[in-house]
DNA sequence: ATGACGCACTTGGTGCGA
């Protein structure tokens, strides 16, 4: 089964991208994040006109999940329990669902903004409540395939953006966050795309301003962490999505999962 | 190397993105 992940950066703008990949990529389950719209805005027809059913959580013009499947989508779950709110508002940033198998969440990680803004401690909040409701999933049936899969907005490693010293104290190489991201492996998850996808100078995502992407300057910040049960046959990251007029500024990530 | 920010919004300047 083929599963991936991808940052859209709008669903009504890139719609017609985003269901030409789907049709031509072999991709079972795909989950999407930075919709930007209100679920009565989302284009589900269009995923349904070829052959996916998909779930959307989406409140405004921010953030926004979906899940899309062509292998069924059962048991959906809208936000993780224990999920913390900003601002007194629980955003639209995590939808889960069982697909093919494979309980698959689609996650948006806050961006934290500056190392000295709210929304940083926010990210790091999230993170943990993350972790905390991973290792419930977890002890309730660890047998069963688990992917956290989306925007972590967390370069896990020095060699994970182009250059260090452009960020040296902004947010997604921090510490903490690091710390955050690689506590998962605690739980057994790891990175099922990295093997397939080695280093350095392999990104995800390349701002859209001052020619990062034909520069090759990105980041490597959309990932899928998989539980121990995951059995994973393959990875692979579509940079030549990010080609071309009206693509979104992140690639997608595709993994291949053995399943029974 | 596959190109010089893009999206959404009480639509025109602002918030957000990473």
């Amino acid at each position: 089964m083929r599963i991936a992940t991808w940052n859209v950066n709008s669903a009504r703008a890139r719609i017609d991208r985003i269901t030409s990949w789907l049709s031509r990529s072999d991709v079972d389950v795909l989950a999407i994040q930075e919709t930007k719209c209100r679920d009565d805005q989302f284009p589900a027809l269009a995923f349904e006109e070829i052959g996916y059913e998909v779930a959307h959580h989406g409140t405004n013009q921010w953030n926004g999940v979906a899940i899309a499947s062509r292998v069924g989508l059962s048991r959906l779950q809208i936000g993780f329990p224990g999920q913390p709110a900003f601002r007194d508002q629980l955003e639209p940033r995590a939808i889960g669902a069982d697909c093919g198998g494979v309980t698959v969440w689609s996650l948006y990680v806050p961006n934290g903004r500056t190392l000295d803004d709210p929304h940083y401690e926010y990210k790091l909040r999230w993170l943990d409540a993350l972790w905390d409701a991973s290792a419930s999933w977890l002890d309730a049936s660890a047998d069963r395939p688990l992917a956290l899969v989306g925007d972590w907005n967390i370069a896990p490693l020095d060699e994970d953006v182009w250059d260090m010293a452009v960020f040296g104290n902004s947010t997604h190489v921090s510490d903490p966050e690091r710390k955050a991201y690689q506590r998962f492996a605690d739980l057994g998850f790891s990175d099922a795309v990295r093997p397939f996808t080695p280093g350095p100078g392999v990104y995800t995502y390349w701002d859209y301003t001052q020619l990062r992407f034909p520069r090759r300057e990105g980041m490597r910040i959309d990932h899928m962490l998989v539980s121990s049960a995951t059995h994973v046959t393959g990875g692979r990251i579509d940079r030549d999505e990010r080609k071309g007029k009206g693509a979104s500024d992140h690639a997608p990530v595709i993994m291949d999962v053995a399943v029974q």
